[in-house]
RNA sequence: GCGCUCGUAGCUCAAUGGAUAGAGUACUGGCCUCCGAAGCCAGGGGUUGUGGGUUCGAUCCCCGCCGAGCGCGCCA
């Protein structure tokens, strides 16, 4: 069993340290970034020089950041700065002349072999053979730690959180907590490999009316197995599923649930047509179940909730997919922590009561309209045992709380932020990413998509119609606050063109050669570099060294998507390549220079696949 | 109506405020006696929905309009 497990429970709840000083993120990685590359740093070199320059061009012009970018055009170099562009307006001046003079001004280089002023005024810099290959060397002693970020320096690593899927477990899950649980888990692993300590955590809704109403569903399905129908209300639970939940407890249990029907419908109010109606007469039969079963409800209640919990937890780690901790909701009931969130708000004058329900004034925070957080019968809202949940967050001392949520609650962010603040909390460690939605077609028609109907795709037949590998990769090939059409018949019948084995083929290619020279691999890692003079070869370079700032980049903007472009564009290079160069060549120094940038392109291959969950095979 | 997320090649999608807006797919034409052709090379394809604004420079930032999805409950 993943997770760690507390009270027999899945629930973990951490006594973490509480760190005060909730920095932004993005000032710690510029922090780092610099020292991402041990070996020797390219860009802050150039950047060095430039500063020399301006030092004597403009003493009194003091920018904070110099920055060198990776032209996309080679034509352009290996770096570009935009620096006298920036300049230009502050100095008053023509960027290009002050391109001229800073260029006239750069110190003397060992690894620059040109610097030139182009277009509107970029200093275009290009670098000796040797400096544009040394990343071949670094990777292969580097090894599956290439682009991983700065270790601890003995401080402790700062903490994040990603609470991610958390969907109720009242269903199998469906595509669209597929994208969430493959985001999720890719933006999880990234943070990790960038430097952060992190925790996957799954906030599990046990507590609350659709666990009832899941349970509810099974009874009633069991109910009919002994011949004894209710009317299956529409808006209960429809999947097949369902039946067979009831089919397990007559199994286990025998009759020992079984009441009249006539019991049963003598609860429920009289027929009357209209939807509130239907919500009531649900209400009625969850009321009549907990009234016949007494004790035995929470049997019922009990098993569909881990037989529920159960599949989610195997399906997605089939999927790849793990977590940390399986936090309960009702544990934050059971331990008092949602009456002490809500009290304490209510001490801090923050709470109203209207109409008998209890309110928080989110609109005091910026939100459109007050949210009530404990209903005029006594039961607190979904609202209230989530603002108990992030101050729980908050309490275990993470720097950051990561929400990946659906983007049909991002209208819940306000007030969610606004408690937070209430509380004395800083808002700001909390972080929302919405994942649009996703919306499958088959046979060219849209796939009506309803938990409750049971009518939807499940995200174990995705994985087994498009392949585990398939299914992760095509989740980040867009961003996530991007709508997603899954077309079920192409991604079945043209698999073949999905992306993910145009990068897989690369490394089974990188496989096949080093298994016919069949040479020993670990002494690449000192061969002269020298002989690698093709501008593909060049390219290639470039790109693996890309992949440390890529790292960075896409962590700091919880951008996991931008790790499967970069992948693709890395095994496009390769193929590149080694169509128009032979690695196997006669000539021992050019193989073997040639065999280590192959190697070292497979140990990037290698680094970037694993943090999106998808396998590299050897061969295919 | 109000709010959020968006609008980029025929289609699916990229692009820290930077240079001639890029890939894939589809289409056209080439490349296997040669390390894996699930590959490579070349070509056509665009007023970045639209109208303004800020800037040396806008797909990106600001405002209006048009269009799409989602949200607006004492549900979760």
């Amino acid at each position: 069993m993943p997770g760690r497990t507390i009270n027999g429970q899945y629930n973990s709840r951490l006594n973490g340290n509480t760190r005060k000083h909730p920095e932004r993120l993005c000032i710690l990685l510029y922090m780092t970034a610099s020292s991402a590359s041990p070996v020797f740093d390219v860009r802050q070199h150039l950047a060095g020089l430039l500063r020399t320059a301006l030092a004597s061009v403009a003493p009194a012009q003091g920018l904070a950041e110099i920055v060198l970018e990776r032209p996309k055009q080679a034509s352009h170099g290996d770096f570009a700065s935009n620096l006298a562009l920036q300049l230009a307006r502050e100095m008053k001046s023509n960027p290009r002349q002050i391109a001229e003079r800073l260029v006239r001004e750069l110190p003397p280089s060992p690894h620059v072999t040109k610097a030139e002023v182009a277009g509107a005024g970029f200093i275009n810099f290009t670098l000796t053979p040797a400096a544009r290959t040394a990343v071949v060397a670094t990777v292969l002693a580097a090894g599956h730690g290439f682009g991983r970020g700065p270790a601890k320096n003995g401080r402790a690593a700062r903490r994040l959180q990603v609470e991610f899927v958390s969907a109720n477990p009242t269903g199998p899950l469906h595509v669209g907590h597929g994208r969430g649980a493959a985001f999720g888990a890719s933006l999880a692993s990234l943070l990790a490999f960038a430097g952060f300590e992190v925790t996957r955590e799954y906030y599990v809704n046990d507590a609350g009316r659709q666990m009832d109403i899941l349970a509810v569903s099974a009874w009633l399905r069991y109910l009919e197995l002994f011949d004894e129908p209710v009317p299956f209300p529409p808006n209960a639970y429809q999947g097949g599923y369902v039946h067979e939940m009831a089919e397990q407890i007559r199994q286990a249990h025998g009759d020992r649930y079984v009441h009249p029907a006539e019991a049963v419908l003598a609860c429920l109010p009289p027929h009357v047509e209209g939807a509130d109606d239907a919500e009531a007469r649900l209400d009625a039969l969850i009321l009549a179940g907990k009234d016949l079963l007494g004790e035995d409800w929470a049997y019922i209640h009990s098993h569909v909730l881990s037989e529920q919990l159960a599949d989610c937890r195997a399906d997605l780690e089939e999927f790849g997919v793990h977590f940390d901790v399986w936090f309960s909701e009702r544990s934050l009931y059971d331990t008092g922590m949602v009456a002490r969130a809500v009290a304490a708000l209510e001490k801090s004058g923050h709470i109203y009561t209207q109409d008998g329900a209890k309110w928080f004034q989110s609109t005091a925070f910026g939100d459109e309209k007050d949210r009530v957080v404990q209903r005029d019968n006594g039961i607190y809202t979904y609202f209230a045992s989530d603002i108990a949940y992030h101050l729980n967050k908050f309490e275990r001392g993470f720097d950051k709380v990561i929400d990946v949520w659906g983007a049909d609650h991002h209208g819940y962010i306000p007030r969610v932020k606004g408690a937070l603040s209430a509380s004395g909390a800083d808002a700001g460690r909390l972080d929302v990413t919405l994942v649009q939605f996703v919306s499958l077609f088959r046979d060219g028609q849209k796939v009506s998509m309803s938990t409750r109907s049971g009518d939807y795709v499940t995200l174990r037949q995705l994985r087994e119609e498009v392949g585990n590998d398939a299914c992760r990769f095509f989740y980040m090939l867009r961003k996530c606050d991007q709508a997603l059409d899954f077309d079920l018949d192409l991604a079945k019948s043209q698999s073949n063109d999905n992306p993910v084995y145009y990068v897989q083929y690369a490394h089974a290619r990188i496989c096949s050669v080093l298994a016919q020279w069949d040479g020993d691999a670990a002494a690449l890692a000192a061969a002269d570099l020298a002989p690698l003079q093709h501008e593909r070869e060049f390219a290639l370079c470039a790109r693996l060294a890309e992949f440390p700032e890529l790292i960075q980049q896409a962590a700091r903007d919880y951008a996991p998507h931008a790790l499967a472009f970069y992948l693709k564009d890395l095994a496009g290079d390769f193929h590149s390549w080694y169509n128009a160069e032979r690695v196997l060549v006669d000539d021992p120094a050019l193989r073997e220079a040639r065999l280590a940038l192959a190697l070292a392109t497979r140990q990037v291959l290698q680094n970037g696949l694993s943090l999106l969950g998808v396998s590299q095979p050897v061969s295919m």
